[in-house]
DNA sequence: TTTTATACTGTAAGCGCTATCATAACAGCG
DNA sequence: CGCTGTTATGATAGCGCTTACAGTATAAAA
């Protein structure tokens, strides 16, 4: 590291300009001449000089910088939002920094602390299904950073968030794969993952529920059992659900939160030698990069993370205040089968 | 958002003190008075104040604010390292900025000016096996922002890059999973992933040929196919390695460069109806969330990225100019199994 | 009582930019 | 030739903090 930084005062000097016009040629100001704009980047090239973006976000009240706070990084689904995200904030010009959930955490001393305090142009928030206390402490806090810059919104947002956000409409989609099942034919079908005391409206429990009526099958509450989001999670939620019912009565398709869970499905349907797809049809969600890998390979729901991360950022940006829908589509393989007769 | 954001100067002025005494309370120093830091204590709370990590970066020199480029984020490997990386970061006191490999890019305008206006405290570099030519271009860059800050490190640092580092003696490892392999009494072992052109004495081939060396084994070209990191990228390559040979010549073990890649692998012999690990014993690397879903669950090994991570923060945070290597262990599945006599 | 150390607190000079306003130079016009 | 309008440039006041440095009490020492 060089012991001294190099200012906008030593290429104005070494330049033989004021600050205020190698300012302007930094800026891409059309009201400098021809001659001097290239002296001052001739100089600027020869000391190798960068401007601070400290001092410009001092000076201009504006830091070109972006958050985003995920709940975890290691699920490769928030990992393409993110992904996603940070494409588009960058070819809008801005940076983005990535924030553990831990960040919007009330337990903690002060919660939205240091994303306030970093100035950022705005803030992206994924939110997963909480526990409902939580929801509320994580509510106010996303109320509370507001007062600092704009935030929007990602995940299967509940109408007590009024902000804008690019939400996934989990009820059309859960009730198309309700849909896709009953067309092979499957009449026991179960929906794995989630919390019960969400009631949003476009929540993915309203689309089981919609789709079983669709197709006049009734909701049986044993077949519907909620979890957290991990491959053990729903193995376990599996594992229950199968020790509660006589073997005759087990579902002959399970419908899992995302693909983790969908994993873990099928690892606890091996080890209790129950054959995929012949004996019981798996889909999951996310469409994870290792859906296609798995034994058999899983059946699960394209939800455009990337362009929904992007989107996100557009919101932010623009400033527009809508909620917006995130497209999806069901990528189709070898996990479902249609039921045998 | 409110209008306006309220300053130091508010604070001192409903305090009744100056704004050095605020700015004291603020950042806990000693010599203030217990009632004055109380009151002071007390407007910032009823004024929900945060000091502007922006102004205090401007005036203090010093950003609380650490980078990290990563190859891809969609690679869980490289997640794993962020997220060690970030939990050390936050205990330390500072957040992490993610930023992508493309930052890097010397083929863009400018390659490392956007990290070097952030005025970071430090960066962390994750290198991988990169074409050479395109390396020079990558020290280049890395050699630039060393003028601006500290720069650590991680993965397979090659001699040339005297930087301090977190390396993987991928050596060591590759040869101690060849001599688990002969263990096992394979004697015809492949091994594909990588870069050809690097000659770095802790890489993988290195380690590959001395566990071959070790156990009498003949080191066969066939057998050692290079390919990128994807899981396309594997499958192609023992695709394209088992037209190359008569059957009877086909390895009975492949290790490949990583996880990803082993799933290519798996895939491809799947599609050729080679049983794994019958017929065909699996190695992998990284240990990702979804090694043990596959089928059969595969043997990698965990190269503790998380700790690599928070390691990497350390030495950053630490300023020393040192080398350390990583740990690792294997994690052994049921993808390998002993060989038919 | 005076001197001197001690514990607080205030004043003010930056940090490196942006942005406003003022100024200078020079053209075109009546 | 004086006037206005236009274009290029400079001077300078912040932005909201940190951090010497300079006080001003008050207590301890002489």
């Amino acid at each position: 590291m060089s012991s001294e930084n190099i200012t906008i005062y030593d290429i104005a000097s070494d330049a033989g300009v004021s600050i205020a016009t190698v300012s302007r040629v930094l800026r891409g100001e059309a009201n400098v001449s021809e001659a001097t704009r290239k002296k001052v980047l001739e100089v600027i090239d020869r000391r190798n000089y960068r401007p601070s973006s400290i001092a410009r976000g001092m000076a201009s009240k504006t830091t070109h910088s972006l958050g985003i706070v995920l709940p975890k990084l290691l699920n490769p689904h928030y990992a393409m939002i993110f992904t996603g995200a940070q494409e588009e904030a960058r070819k809008l010009g801005y940076t983005m920094s990535l924030f553990p959930w831990s960040s919007l955490d009330t337990r903690e001393y002060n919660p939205a602390a240091m994303l306030a305090e970093r100035r950022l142009d705005g803030l992206i928030v994924c939110v997963e299904y909480l526990p409902h206390d939580h929801d509320v402490q994580v509510l106010a806090a996303l109320r509370d950073l507001r007062q600092y810059m704009p935030v929007v919104l990602i995940g299967c947002v509940p109408p007590s968030y009024d902000f804008p956000a690019v939400t996934n409409n989990s009820a059309s989609m859960l009730q198309a794969i309700v849909r896709y099942l009953t067309e092979l034919g499957h009449e026991r079908i179960a929906f794995i993952g989630g919390v019960e005391e969400d009631n949003d409206p476009l929540r993915r429990d309203v689309g089981y529920e919609n789709g079983l009526r669709d197709a006049r099958l009734p909701y049986i509450a044993s077949y519907r059992i909620y979890c957290r989001g991990t491959a053990e999670d729903g193995a376990a939620a599996l594992n229950r659900m199968l020790d509660s019912l006589k073997p005759e009565y087990w579902p002959t398709a399970v419908i899992a939160l995302n693909d983790l869970v969908a994993m873990g499905c099928m690892a606890e349907a091996g080890r209790r030698g129950i054959a995929i797809p012949d004996r019981l049809s798996v889909v999951g969600c996310d469409n994870l990069f290792c859906a296609p890998y798995l034994t058999p390979p899983l059946t699960s729901v394209n939800t455009h993370q990337q362009q929904t991360g992007a989107r996100a950022v557009q919101l932010l940006i623009s400033g527009e205040d809508k909620q917006e829908t995130a497209g999806w589509d069901l990528v189709e393989r070898a996990s479902c089968a249609r039921v045998r007769p």
